[in-house]
DNA sequence: CGGGCGAAGATTGTATAAAGTTTCGCCTGT
DNA sequence: ACAGGCGAAACTTTATACAATCTTCGCCCG
């Protein structure tokens, strides 16, 4: 056997240290185990996960890149704290990106890719009965990204991994307290239309879905925002 | 006196010696001093950058997240080589953002900032005027980003960045031999709509700019690109 | 004479140690 | 009692050393 050189993919997160370490913290934050203004020690980290500093800290580096994590210099890392405006722009950028993404989504349909989603819609709906609100925010996420990952784009799909996941924080400090699972009906009905094969409800649908989620959120004035940090701080 | 703390303002990339190696690079890429493919060692760049291979090492993971620089387990870091793929990905995706962006360039214009622009023009036609293609490469690419800061919305500034830097590669990779100095004329009458508060005619010039950019490409299958990298590889 | 095996060299990945900076507590002086 | 400054501890940053991996070149065998 010559070498078993992995053809071309560059498997983007697979059996990487790093990207165990990177995974685990971005999972810690999206499922809200880690609050926003969290610090990160690098020593901290780099316990629980057996690693070194060395790789510790690359992964926190990309983790900043993707924006879900802040890095002070000569401060350390703390877990990202989106500002409403941050919220505006990173909803506003998907609500242009994601109905572009479906419309690709349409064109790459398949039987494999419709189980996949019709798969992913029981998760969601499993873990909605089960009232795991971690679950289904991670699995809401999920959902979009499966939605890229079809569309075949890796430029889009770079792009929508970063905003959900920002979008995941957001959501998680900015959610009315009365909001009930948003929107599992809605991925049903985008599926439904990618099935048809119809891009103008598929967009459509994606975008209502977008405006939903948005309009479920609490963004105030950045001013008032201290306080709210402060709330949650304080609890 | 006390110390000179850089007060607070997280300079994204100014006097780290981590961002000058980083920018190092990238100027060199992007102005066609690296070729794509070109082996980028650890040594050779921290040698050149008197910086110890931490910060190299740190530098490239960067350009890698970037997408301009290929990072491959155990072989070393490479100037990346997109394919005609890759090219058609990125200017829809500017297609999509770009006019989106003018859009709310407009609504942030002001005097200060329509002096900025009619700087930039001329520095770009001085450069065309001397034949500098390096630095109408370079200063076509600015344009762009100027735009994006004008706008204020950091998410699209930052997904610009990553799609100008790519686009630098592209066009210096996959360019008609005989295309003149591209657009010059086009920014002008982008920025004359931006100055007359015409979203539209902003939108659709910027639009029609994209499109003749990749329009003056040679994009053929990824099969014979292989060809062409020889070609290059060979000059 | 061509092809495959193998050891030496080089390069990257990882860990550890030294250096600089910030932060927080404590102490002193008013 | 309180404000201000000193000092130690903790952390990040940077550099260096070690280990693992890949590449290359030479040699042997068919």
């Amino acid at each position: 056997m010559v070498a078993k050189t992995r053809p071309k993919s560059d498997a983007p997160d697979a059996s990487d240290r790093v990207s165990r370490i990177r995974e685990g913290v971005t999972a810690a934050i999206l499922e809200h185990r880690l609050l926003p203004g969290t610090k990160l020690g690098e020593d901290e980290i780099g316990e629980i996960y057996g690693a070194s500093r060395t790789l510790v800290r690359t992964a926190l580096q990309q983790l900043a890149h993707e924006g879900i994590v802040n890095i002070e210099k000569n401060r350390g890392a703390f877990v990202a704290r989106p500002t409403p405006a941050d919220a505006r722009e990173v909803f506003e950028a998907r609500r242009l990106i994601e109905p572009t993404i479906v419309d690709h989504a349409v064109d790459a349909v398949s039987p494999a890719w419709l189980d996949r989603l019709q798969q992913h819609l029981a998760e969601e709906r499993e873990a909605e009965l089960r009232g795991d609100a971690r679950a289904s925010v991670r699995l809401s996420g999920d959902f979009h990204r499966l939605v890229a990952e079809m569309s075949g784009h890796s430029i889009y799909l770079g792009f929508l991994k970063e905003l959900i996941a920002r979008s995941s924080l957001i959501i998680l400090l900015y959610r009315r307290h009365d909001t009930p699972a948003c929107g599992t009906d809605h991925h049903a009905g985008i599926v439904a239309a990618i099935r048809k094969r119809d891009k103008q409800a598929a967009r459509a649908q994606m975008l209502s879905h977008l405006r939903e989620i948005e309009d479920e959120l609490f963004l105030k004035d950045p001013a008032a925002d201290e306080l709210r940090l402060a709330d949650v701080l304080g609890a």
